[in-house]
DNA sequence: GCTAAGCCTAAAGCAACTACAAGGTCTTAA
DNA sequence: TTAAGACCTTGTAGTTGCTTTAGGCTTAGC
């Protein structure tokens, strides 16, 4: 199949795929003819397994592990459930902290419900009191 | 000041002190005579504003905004609470699907609980079968 | 006088794409 | 026949928010 149908097939940009391609995440293709790629199923496998793990927000670093992973598929598997747990850590601590900011964006917003003069907008001045180093809604002291 | 009081002063490292004022987010400091920067109150005040904002993950560009409204004061707030409503959404956005992705890779690291050859390897096998379109534990089908 | 720390500029690098630019090729329809 | 437009090629630059590197002053302390 060409670049087109397995961007197609895959959900995926046909940029991307040449930036994987060049990023050595996804082999090279035999060419046709007139230069075009040709890819087999043998590459959408490894495509998908890519956007796969990418959705699991895992990093193209870490899929190359991974890809290293099946292609040497005695290696003891301690080293897979490490770099899963560690990608568990990475999202945990993120979640943590978006969940901080939710809260504190929304008590800033809560400071200021009708429209009027910047003046006195109450996130404006919550804002700017940060400034100062004084206490403010959104973050406590 | 210098830059480097003004970096302990607010935590910020001197070379992103230096990259906000190429961004123009920080005014350029008046200079001694021997060419280093030299920082006023008012621009500890205003890197605290950006470092705060940051932490509320602000965009740049948005901050940008935020700093204009701040000397053009007598301009309707009703703008302010668009920025901070907008920047709401995107943080909640973000927190469902790093929800969505703890689950996802938590269901993933229970396939595997021992150190075994990686060809047994559950984590392995359920990414693979990703790859073959096959319902996986971390995707739901 | 010497060394280390601090400052200066300018440019490149990071992730993970995304978006051109400028051209070649293939199919289809008027 | 020719023109459109859909697809392909390579290469480069832009995105965000910094961080790092390179190479060169200036200042402080011993």
């Amino acid at each position: 199949m060409r670049i087109g149908e397995l961007g197609q097939a895959t959900g995926v940009d046909v940029e991307t795929i040449r930036f994987y391609e060049k990023s050595g995440l996804l082999a090279e293709p035999a060419r046709l003819a007139n230069g075009y790629r040709s890819y087999s199923n043998a590459h959408l496998e490894r495509l998908s397994f890519i956007r796969h793990c990418r959705a699991l927000d895992i990093s193209l670093a870490d899929i190359t592990r991974l890809v290293a992973f099946m292609t040497r598929p005695s290696t003891d598997c301690g080293d897979i459930n490490n770099l899963i747990d560690q990608q568990i850590s990475k999202v945990r601590a993120r979640l943590a902290s978006m969940q901080a900011l939710e809260k504190q964006l929304s008590t800033l917003r809560s400071r200021c419900n009708e429209s009027h003069n910047g003046l006195e907008c109450g996130i404006l001045h919550e804002l700017v009191a940060a400034a100062h180093g004084e206490a403010c809604a959104c973050h406590a002291k």
